[in-house]
DNA sequence: CAGAAGTTCTAGCATTGCTAGCGACAAGAG
DNA sequence: CTCTTGTCGCTAGCAATGCTAGAACTTCTG
């Protein structure tokens, strides 16, 4: 025993570990299929539970509750809204800071669910304070660095909230049909017309 | 009986009605301050019922189900929130499109619950179409007269469209606190200097 | 007063998030 | 190989939710 009973301890805990770790990244993925497929209002902790073929308690053993998985789903999904922006590229005479609106938009209108985890429902998910996730920072960054061009002596990271508002507001607001539809692109233009 | 009695019976319908409206009322106010005193969470039938001294399903007899509710207290809350922008008065050597701005901010501010009954929840009230609430045209109507005087030649509508998304914006991600609480009024700032 | 009409309540259903506690099964000891 | 031990997942159930059927009561009519 001794030594090689000991490593073998030790590897078959590992296995266990990169198991559990796999089925904890399952759920996640799980509960984002299924709101993005249905809305979160089908997402129960029953049919999660299904989706994954374990039963309900197993879930527990990896979440506090369904919030918790809720918030996992929007942390992961900043870090694709981070990728998203990063990748954005302006057509020929586009500015950086319009084709990072249009991609924002694009991402809050294809993955609305997802969107919806991530700035509409209450996840209390630290936000400006040190232990803010990594994912929320890279997503803030892109903008930031979209901003920074048109900034001039304005305040870059206020003038960068002030941005974000607007995209959050004609995101949320025209996914609640608040908004004439067929004037997008006229908003779009305004507020391209009033940040130099 | 005949003329007398009908006109009887036609006295205590009536009675019959304004009572039954003062219950609808009843209940609408009994939601609205349960939601505003601990969240739409709290809000929940039963209380509902104890709350206006009835059963369930009397509230089953005047609104379809729960979402009615709450979207008669969103209708009304728009209402409430026409008449705030309205009695706001630009202090000396303000703006009237800031003091609509501040006015709006702390509306949302100080009324939450409301807020997201209105404008976040989704709560599906036609808005764009002819047959939107009243109490929701005269709030956006506020929004415009106050956009009016710095709208140049841009189209009015649209421009308010954009200053209402940054206005909702601030609100929910300052709500949500995904902004820096201590940053409020520069970025007010920020926004009225894109105005011009 | 007796029946009719309308109104409100009691009791219950299905679904939700969550959990206690049992049973199976694998890992180590002898 | 057998027994013990402990981990793991499942069955079954609880309390709370939105909503509704049908009984029970009140009010009006003749």
């Amino acid at each position: 025993m001794s030594s090689s009973a000991r490593f073998r301890v030790v590897t078959i805990q590992n296995r266990r570990e990169r198991e559990r770790a796999e089925r904890h990244q399952l759920i996640i993925d799980a509960a984002r299929e299924l709101a993005e497929a249905e809305g979160w209002d089908a997402v129960t902790t029953r049919r999660l539970a299904d989706k994954v073929e374990y039963s309900q308690p197993v879930l527990y053993s990896h979440f506090k509750g369904k919030d918790a998985i809720v918030r996992e789903v929007a942390i992961q999904g900043c870090g694709e809204l981070a990728r998203h922006l990063r990748k954005a590229r302006p057509a020929p005479g586009q500015s950086r800071l319009r084709a990072t609106a249009e991609a924002y938009l694009e991402f809050a209108r294809e993955r609305p669910a997802l969107y919806d985890a991530m700035f509409v429902q209450q996840v209390d998910i630290p936000f400006g304070t040190d232990d803010a996730p990594q994912e929320l920072r890279d997503a803030f960054g892109e903008l930031v660095a979209a901003v920074e061009p048109v900034a001039g002596d304005r305040d870059l990271e206020t003038l960068t909230e002030v941005f974000w508002s607007t995209l959050h507001g004609i995101a949320t607001l025209t996914h609640g049909k608040r908004l004439r539809p067929d004037h997008h692109l006229d908003r779009l233009d305004l507020v391209m017309g009033l940040s130099r």
